[in-house]
DNA sequence: TTGAAAGCGCTAACAC
DNA sequence: GTGTTAGCGCTTTCAA
């Protein structure tokens, strides 16, 4: 035991001879205290290993220094590039960051949001599950004056909260549109569920191009289901099955790309020759198998800093109306195309 | 505004005219509080939209349900998959997760400890920076009765902290038997900075094969750097410039490995004919590459289950003397070797 | 089984 | 520029 424990604003406050208001306007910098005050106190402070206590002082204010994050699963390669990039952006601005998963779950992410409120959470970045249709549960946060990012999976409505994501609907288009501009004729896309905010624009996109090239839509050339390898795998099964001219697919993310490689790997379709593929997200995996998958890249760097600023806005009253912020993709040719 | 906002227990209290007091007892289901009075005070609670203020709680009972993570980056396969079953597993213990990375800067890493102390958060959970020597930043938490637990990059000496790791020197070993026992004669090891744990216990693992199948450790054979792709690639060219006759690569992650792989591809190497390749951490990249690479698997969720569990046990005190856990790995072999 | 009351550490009027 | 003081919402003795 070489420090003390929990050295209190009065604890410093009695050393210097000092109210414990004093000291607490000197931690803040106060504009009104004295600058050798202030001094005293730091070095003081620094000196008793004083370290303010958040909980008591976010009690006191009403304001914590603590930012709630809902997100299906840490894991999943987008959501960690950009959980990364948020805690550090909101380190800059003194905030923590809590994380809660819905693993995908509704009922589980009404429960984040309970236990978001429950820590009086100064604001909210949410990425909802594939599920969630009404974001009702979230009005609370804005009946509480706490304002809320949705990112990449956001509402497709008009409302209070604050969007940031990805221009889905162009991805899709460009995704496609390259796919045909190097020879595809019938294009398959394999979607996510359509309610989802996301796979509805990526899916619009790829029906665009498909017009704009004059190639009709056809209706089994969609098909939606969570984006797992296996779904993926047996929609590929199926699909080929029943159609054995599919020359080009589109998956709405890599880990379906990738299933969609290996199922052509495994009946000798040669990639990029006989079909070609494109994914989406550019997942770091994309880049080493072989060949080398095209992707939609969703530069998760800048949704994370436009995420935290937004929200920064937010907390300090200087947001306009909410507005959805669309951060531009870009396409990333690779062997697979 | 369809929700009253801010519920307090004095409101719940005063509905009801019971006083504040039966009403917290009530809502921790004390057992001195009447099973009927109790269902009355949880049904108006969830009438009137009562969230208990845990920053009001933690304050006063200086018991916070909060836990500390600090991590050197969240991105990272190893880490962002032990998060996700970290999180889980605190949510049913109705414990939350706060997370600070380090950025694997010690300087970064040591303001982590200050601001988890100023959250007063229960407990603690860090893998350090790969520069972590001395750990006595960390002393602090313990002083204060804060349980804290290393995982995978733990202290190298005995101290009061809790450590869970996986069987590095184990998964050294393996690696490198395997190696030698599909025909390399030859070893190239690329490691991380010694002073980290990890790779310290994988290089004595690699030195331990070696010397039972008597062959001779060559110093030029063990580098070590910070596991990127480029330091990797880099040491590759240098290696093979230096020593063409060599035939196999251990690398400490599995970064280096793709790395290696594709050093090999493009320098007319064939992988594993010419030069067999086996990476760490079972990182999902590993399985898509062609040939796809060996890696050692090192069982996240077991390991995110036992930190936790052994986090729970400290903070009940019923953690006995301070103890390393260790996760055991498994070879996954795959067609680079 | 319940109530009264003190106080966790801090902030922010309001006073001087 | 600094001090006094009243709580923030809750837990927890102590008393009834």
């Amino acid at each position: 035991m070489n420090e003390k424990k929990n050295v209190t604003i009065t604890d410093v406050a009695k050393k210097l001879k000092l109210s414990v208001a004093t000291v607490s306007r000197a931690l803040h910098s106060h504009p009104s205290v004295k600058e050798s005050t202030r001094k005293r106190v730091v070095d003081m402070s620094d000196k008793m290993g004083f370290r303010i206590n958040e909980v008591a002082s976010s009690l006191r204010s009403n304001k914590s220094k603590t930012i709630g994050m809902i997100v299906p699963k840490i894991y999943m390669y987008f959501q960690s590039q950009i959980i990364t990039i948020i805690q550090n952006e909101l380190y800059k601005y003194g905030y923590n960051l809590i994380i809660l998963q819905s693993n995908d779950s509704l009922e589980l992410e009404k429960q984040a949001v309970e236990t978001l409120m429950s820590f009086r959470v100064a604001g909210v970045i949410a990425a909802v599950t594939l599920y969630t249709v009404d974001f009702s549960h979230f009005d609370v946060f804005l009946n509480n004056n706490i304002p809320v990012i949705f990112y990449d999976r956001i509402p497709d409505y008009e409302n209070d909260s604050i969007k940031v994501c990805g221009d889905d609907k162009q991805g899709g288009f460009e995704a496609t549109r390259h796919l045909i501009e190097v020879g595809c004729k019938n294009i398959l896309h394999i979607s996510g569920p359509l309610q989802c905010y996301l796979y509805k624009y990526r899916s619009m996109g790829y029906k665009m191009a498909l017009e704009r090239s004059g190639i009709p839509f056809k209706e089994e050339n969609l098909v939606c289901h969570e984006l797992t390898h296996e779904n993926a795998w047996s929609t590929l099964v199926n699909a080929f099955e029943r159609d054995p001219s599919i020359d080009g697919i589109f998956t709405a993310n890599d880990t379906c790309a990738i299933a969609a490689l290996e199922f052509c790997k495994s009946h000798n379709l040669r990639v990029p020759n006989d079909v070609k593929i494109i994914g989406y997200s550019n997942d770091n995996r994309t880049a080493i198998t072989t060949p080398s998958i095209s992707s939609v890249e969703q530069f998760p760097n800048e949704f994370g800093i436009k995420t935290v600023s937004v929200l920064m806005q937010a907390l300090n009253n200087e947001a306009g109306a909410p507005t959805k912020y669309v951060i531009p993709v870009k396409l990333v040719r690779r062997m697979s195309t």
